[in-house]
RNA sequence: GGCCCGUUGGUCAAGCGGUUAAGACACCGCCCUUUCACGGCGGUAACACGGGUUCGAUUCCCGUACGGGUCACCA
């Protein structure tokens, strides 16, 4: 099958988690492919059997429909290139891994593990690099066929050359040459008959028309192996992509262990999952201008590979707090309302509250979701607080003139029917003229009366509003008593 | 340890032989404001180190340091 488009594939071993760094490299792919007009292509690497893990491919496929990275060949809507599941491809990498043994690049290996392991210890010992030692290579072709008809357990292995050296080139990285003797016979099919990641990955990539290949950068010094598997097909070799891990701090790497920076553990906090895909599209790549804010659509348009840049990047939260609460301000009011309305349901017990207006007070001040909590946490119930919140230098107020401020305010409050905010708006700044004082001087002292906080959603007015009569002014009379 | 890769402010990063070394986040200050926030304005802060090459190096080369990756019948 020969295509003439742009095809580059998602490749994730169903392990577990689907990390920050994974989405990141699969957004990468989706971007190189969709952005040429080609095929993003999703591929699950199952060929470690032990390794699997039961709900991670449904991980994997929710993680990337949430994002919008849709894919159009997979194990789940097929494609004219399948199966899709590595597992499934096993006869055809056997097929090519005999196929390389007749060309002699690969060979029959029969060695167990205590061979293998005495080899490397002994080597280890003597201070060489533990490499395979060629015991099989050897093998004379009766000898070969002997021990295949007596059912002796073999690999087969990838002739490395004697001499030379290999270079491939990384749009990332440019040109990296190694020495041919320093690559050890690595192991192509395994006993179990299953193909390594390292064959695997080759022969399915040129079957399904890889032209790019994106991927971690701990592949980076495994390539130059790969591309010898492509010269000895006598197959073209993909554009390689290799990308700088995201890291947690400047040594460890990002991991389901080291924190919770996964992508189902940023949503559950609050995050939205297009803001978390901006800012991981940041993680490692610069756009060409000053804009930072970008869809799905307008990173397609913009990307470029050249952008992607050669050193980790270290995922900083506040960063994407930062696009987060960027996104939650360009929403429109409704639209902030329908994501806040369960935070809120679920942080707020009393009956009656304005959830619209408070929502709308909400908007400006939410970083994520999730730190809706601590905004709304004196609706409920009054805090404990100490009188020195009264005390407001600009305001001029302190708890004594609270206490005037709120014995005036009281009586004015109880007049007012209807506890909107233009009602109370309109009643309170008649007492603010009347008394001629200063705009803080009255509302400082309701804002602490009512909330016990310093930091609100919205001034005393708003306050009062979501409240309702009956409980702003029961707080209002129990912060005179207080202050008596 | 061998091999490979990387290193610009606290973080993400622009830069690609000559620049006052962008911008964003964070931080600080001022303004606005019924606080905080938002918004506006301003500020602190960086080329890991040592040698070359060059009229001139953040940029090119070589070392050193630090960090990462890899040396599996894991991916």
């Amino acid at each position: 099958m020969t295509f003439t488009q742009i095809r580059t594939r998602f490749a994730p071993s169903p392990t577990g988690y689907m990390h920050v760094g994974n989405l990141r490299t699969a957004l990468y792919a989706y971007l190189v492919a969709k952005q040429a007009g080609g095929q993003f292509l999703l591929r699950i690497e199952d060929t470690d059997q032990g390794r699997l893990v039961e709900g991670a491919v449904d991980i994997i496929y929710d993680t990337l429909r949430d994002t919008g990275l849709l894919w159009d060949e997979g194990p789940d809507i097929g494609g004219p290139v399948g199966p899709y599941v590595q597992s499934e491809r096993v006869h055809m990498h056997k097929e090519y891994a005999l196929k390389l043994i007749e060309k002699g690049a690969a060979y029959y290996c029969f060695c167990d593990k205590e061979r293998l392991d005495e080899v490397r210890a002994q080597q280890t010992a003597a201070g060489q690099d533990p490499k395979y030692d060629r015991h099989c290579c050897a093998l004379k072709p009766e000898e070969i066929l002997a021990k295949l008809d007596a059912g002796v357990p073999y690999v087969i292995r990838q002739k490395m050359p004697d001499s030379g050296s290999t270079t491939f080139h990384d749009e990332i990285f440019g040109d990296i040459t190694v020495e041919n003797t320093s690559l050890d016979d690595q192991v192509l099919i395994k006993a179990d008959g299953m193909a390594t990641y390292n064959f695997a990955n080759v022969v399915d990539d040129h079957l399904m028309g890889i032209t790019h290949v994106i991927r971690g950068n701990e592949y980076l010094s495994s390539a130059p192996k790969y591309n010898l598997l492509y010269a000895a097909f006598g197959w073209e070799t993909p554009l390689y992509i290799h990308c700088s891990p995201v890291m947690k701090n400047a040594t460890e790497k990002l991991s389901k262990r080291n924190g919770d920076a996964s992508y189902q553990d940023l949503v559950a906090k609050g995050y939205l999952k297009d803001a978390v895909l901006n800012y991981i599209a940041l993680l490692g790549w610069a756009p060409g201008g000053e804009e930072e804010i970008f869809t799905l659509e307008e990173l397609v348009k913009a990307f470029r590979v050249s952008g992607i840049s050669k050193s980790p990047a270290i995922f900083d939260i506040l960063k994407l707090n930062y696009i987060n609460s960027e996104y939650l301000r360009r929403m429109t009011p409704e639209a902030f309302y329908e994501v806040a309305l369960p935070w809120m349901d679920k942080f707020i017990q009393r009956p009656g509250v304005d959830k619209k207006l408070l929502a709308s007070l909400l908007q400006v001040r939410t970083e994520y979701l999730s730190d809706i909590a601590e905004r709304v946490d004196f609706i409920d119930a009054m805090p404990v607080y100490s009188d020195v919140l009264y005390v407001n230098k600009k305001m001029k107020t302190d708890p004594a003139t609270a206490l005037e401020a709120l014995k005036a305010v009281l009586p004015v409050l109880e007049q007012v029917e209807i506890f909107s905010v233009e009602a109370l708006h309109e009643a309170l700044f008649a007492l603010i003229e009347k008394l001629g004082v200063k705009n803080g001087y009255i509302l400082w002292p309701i804002r602490v009366a009512v909330s016990g906080k310093e930091s609100t959603p919205g001034g005393g007015i708003e306050l009062c509003a979501i409240l309702g009569k009956e409980e702003s002014l029961a707080r209002i009379r129990a912060a005179i008593e207080k202050l008596s």
